[in-house]
RNA sequence: GGGCGGAUGGCGGAAUUGGCAUACGCGCAAGACUUAGGAUCUUGUGGGGUAACCCUUGGAGGUUCAACUCCUCUUCCGCCCACCA
């Protein structure tokens, strides 16, 4: 009664397996097409989220191989990184002999669902002759200048035992086990991505089939923000304070200066002062407070005036200096001045300290924005700062300009008299990617006490990871404590060195792995530049959305160095990006905390991969989240059956409304699939079956309805392509094509209505004209009642499909 | 606070971009077949009303012959960024 499932899968998994079906071949004279699903973590067990996103990039794989382009569509793992370390120490394995098993576990199951990889292309960033070109990459960067050390304070999970960078750190925790990130001075590497903002950023635009949040997310992540730096002398030294802000329409307006309490003009400032043993202890109590709670936003801004003053350069304004929690020293200057009129936090600052203010802006008569900032004439009447627009008032020559305007001509003005520049700040730091771990790519440096930094020589690479290595889970780089690694013969003057201990952040690791895909056994260089050149831009690139900001930032970084290396001739690596939604479980994320996982395999056992599949892709469109219900995995199966019980009664002449409805359909899965509307592609092909099973259908349809069901379900399409007497497999055929002509109706189904409301259905020939089409409409009975006696006032037609009629 | 996205039956979700709201599936109900049904097939299924009809896409207005779709205001939810100067 139900179909077989598990022999045919076993059966066209094997047979694909044998055929090498997926086997990706560079044809010059074809269109290529590169699919590309974001390479997963070897963690041993595929979940639902990556069932999602593969299930999506095979479907529209397989729909391209029938469209008769030559497909890439690789698969390999990001190998390495800490869960292996955890695991090594837990299980008492080496991290590489437990990476390699979880691979191969997860190779099982990754083809039980049936996914068209290209297997010959795997790639595993663990593997030396993969992270040799991690090595090469770095050494390149080293050469251009864009790979440095630098001693700084970094980002510190006591927990991991290493470094964080900046994206790394979530809420003030390690993105990986949410512990509480302290700082701490280590000398480290870093990417100089900063170097490439400006083309990171404008290349964005470049990115038409992006989704819009992602675009936004990288150039907020960028960060460019225009502004002007301004010099405020002090009044009692030579010291300058540079400030930075993006209203400098507001600059006669500033009534203070604040410095955050890390300044370093802080010191000097308060020296001598009666109040510098208040300002130290307060300077102290705010380095002791967390983050997150100098960030609350119901906290009051709290602050100390210094003692001293400087000078607003453009009104010569002897002004008090103060500090405040409120403002941070990794943001701009470390310093600010504040508007108390037209800047909310200055405003609240200025209302609790007794501090002036003076408005520089004044609302202009337009009705929206006077109400709505309530225009106060002077400071005392204002309940909160106006931050609006408006003509510029106690501002010198400005005066009576619109701000928007003065905003410019200030800038010009200062920077001509020398009390500001104008420039561009940017939120982008470098990219810290030393670790303090083991499982990584060894950073191919040697110290040599007589020649100092020294790169290992390109013919050296690889640098291998050693097999052993002491896991105790305890600080420090574990390499350090493996005599015959770190220490190494200086490659310049071969005196005894040592080797750099720490490891790449596997972000680098993935940053690139799309090119290699391209060539993954080539020897040369990181990949075949020819290959490149046909393979690559990825045409379709899917993952999660959580990957928006890092990876994708990093990986256009990398690509943009590539062309400069003059090894590519594009810039963009992902032509078109999906960001497929989440898999839920009663509303919540799937995961084993919540202890709500549905495992895959359990589906897989119970009613095959192609259910499983099925259902997925019907549940929703792949950019929502899609909600997990065991009873909707079962009408996938049921569906499934009941097409499987179509071949028991074919006809041997359909009619001809079914024929239509085929070719209906075929129009509307073709152009669904194309936009990734799965679930509504799907629904089409259930509207054919039911009509199927309405009329009946002969082997011409059958045939087209499993070619269209093939993408979506490969093994029961499979098994019922050779079921209707064909010896090859179905990706050897066609993706069917729809008649135009059959789509047109000879008799057309109009809505009628009257005053908008549907009073009546009315079937006329195709294409009638209204002439002839008025008379029918109003001699119908039904719509007498509406009409009445009433003048027709206007007869709206549209086309075989609609009259309104307007009484 | 800034940015982006949402809100449609009991549920997941459709709606050719301004033209029949609720396609398709789940669920539910009835019937057929059956020794049996948690299988299969058929039919029905937004709400109210005996009915004619009326109401319905988070809420309030507006534009239009016609609004889930466009405009204004508003409420709630999700995600990302954030004392960003």
């Amino acid at each position: 009664m139900l179909y077989p499932f598990k022999e045919i899968e076993e059966k066209w998994q094997r047979y694909w397996q044998e055929k090498q079906s997926f086997k990706a071949i560079h044809s010059p004279d074809k269109k290529k097409f590169y699919c590309l699903e974001m390479f997963p973590y070897p963690s041993g067990k595929i979940h639902m989220g990556h069932v999602r996103n593969y299930t999506i990039g095979d479907v529209y794989s397989r729909y391209k191989w029938l469209e008769g382009y030559s497909v890439l569509h690789p698969m390999g793992f990001d190998a390495f990184g800490q869960p292996a370390e955890n695991a090594a120490i837990k299980n008492n394995t080496k991290p590489d002999i437990w990476t390699h098993k979880c691979i191969d576990w997860m190779k099982i199951e990754l083809k039980k669902m049936g996914f068209s990889y290209d297997w010959d292309r795997e790639l595993s960033t663990c593997d030396s002759p993969y992270y040799k070109w991690n090595q090469w990459i770095f050494l390149k960067m080293y050469e251009r200048g864009l790979a440095y050390r630098k001693a700084s304070n970094v980002n510190w999970c006591s927990s991991c035992q290493t470094t964080l960078a900046n994206e790394e750190v979530v809420d003030e925790g390690c993105w990986r086990c949410h512990t509480k990130v302290k700082q701490k001075d280590l000398e480290q590497w870093f990417l100089k991505i900063t170097e490439y903002k400006e083309r990171l950023l404008d290349s964005l635009k470049q990115l038409k089939d992006w989704p819009s949040r992602v675009i936004a997310m990288q150039s907020n992540w960028i960060g460019k923000s225009q502004g002007v730096e301004i010099y405020f002398r002090c009044k009692d030294s030579d010291k300058e304070i540079t400030v930075f802000t993006t209203r400098v329409d507001t600059i006669f307006g500033a009534t203070y200066v604040v410095l955050a309490p890390e300044h370093p003009l802080v010191k000097e400032i308060i020296k001598g002062k009666p109040q510098e043993k208040e300002i130290l202890s307060f300077i102290e109590k705010v380095a002791n407070e967390s983050k997150v709670a100098r960030v609350k936003e119901d906290v009051k801004k709290e602050g100390v005036f210094t003692g001293g003053y400087c000078i607003n350069p453009t009104n010569n304004e002897v002004i008090p200096i103060w500090i405040a929690d409120y403002v941070l020293m990794e943001y701009g200057t470390g310093a600010i001045m504040a508007v108390p009129a037209h800047d909310q936090r200055d405003f609240l600052f200025a209302k609790e300290h007794s501090l002036p203010m003076r408005i520089v802006i004044q609302p202009t008569g337009h009705p929206s924005t006077t109400l709505r900032s309530g225009s106060p004439q002077s400071t005392e009447q204002m309940t909160q700062s106006y931050e609006g627009d408006g003509v510029q008032v106690n501002s010198g020559e400005f005066d009576g300009l619109p701000n928007s305007e003065a905003k410019i001509k200030i800038a010009q003005w200062m920077e001509a008299q020398g009390m500001g520049k104008i420039v561009t700040h940017w939120r982008l730091r470098d990219w810290l990617i030393s670790r303090q771990r083991y499982w990584g790519t060894p950073i191919p440096m040697i110290y040599c006490k007589a020649c100092g930094v020294v790169p290992v020589p390109y013919e050296d690479l690889p640098v291998e990871l050693p097999q052993d290595a002491p896991f105790t889970g305890e600080g420090g780089s574990p390499l350090g404590k493996v005599k015959e690694f770190v220490e190494a013969p200086c490659p310049k003057c071969k005196g005894n060195a040592r080797r750099e201990t720490d490891t790449m952040a596997t972000f680098f690791d993935s940053s690139w792995y799309f090119l290699r895909f391209s060539s993954p056994h080539f020897q040369g260089s990181p990949f075949n530049a020819q290959e490149a050149k046909y393979w690559m831009p990825v045409d379709q690139y899917i993952g999660g959305i959580e990957h928006a900001i890092l990876h994708l930032l990093y990986s256009r970084f990398f690509t943009k160095f590539f062309k400069d290396l003059g090894l590519i001739e594009f810039d963009e690596p992902f032509r078109c990006l999906l960001t497929q939604g989440m898999v839920l479980k009663d509303s919540e994320v799937m995961s084993k905390s919540k202890g709500n996982i549905v495992d895959p395999d359990s589906i897989i056992k119970e009613y095959g991969a192609d259910t499983l599949r099925l259902f997925i892709l019907f549940a929703a469109p792949p950019e929502t989240e899609l909600e997990w219900d065991e009873r909707g995995i079962e009408g996938a199966f049921k569906f499934l059956n009941r097409v499987w019980r179509i071949q028991e009664n074919l006809k041997d002449n359909a009619e001809p409304q079914l024929v239509r409805i085929l070719h209906k359909t075929i129009k509307k899965v073709t152009e669904d699939i194309a936009d990734f509307k799965f679930n509504t592609a799907i629904a089409g092909i259930m509207e054919l079956v039911n009509a199927i099973y309405q009329m009946g259908a002969d082997k011409e349809v059958f045939i087209k309805l499993v070619l269209l069901l093939s993408p979506l379900v490969p093994h029961f399409s499979e098994e019922l392509w050779e079921k209707l007497g064909n010896t090859e497999s179905i990706l050897k055929s066609q993706w069917p094509n729809y008649d135009a002509s059959l789509l047109v109706e000879e008799k057309a189904s109009i809505v009628i209505q009257v005053n908008g409301k549907v009073r009546s259905k009315l079937e006329v020939a195709r294409d009638i004209v209204e002439a002839e089409l008025k008379p029918l409409v109003l001699a119908d009975e039904k719509l007498k009642a509406w009409i009445q006696d009433k003048p027709v006032k206007n007869f709206i037609v549209i086309p075989n499909k609609l009259v309104n009629i307007v009484v």
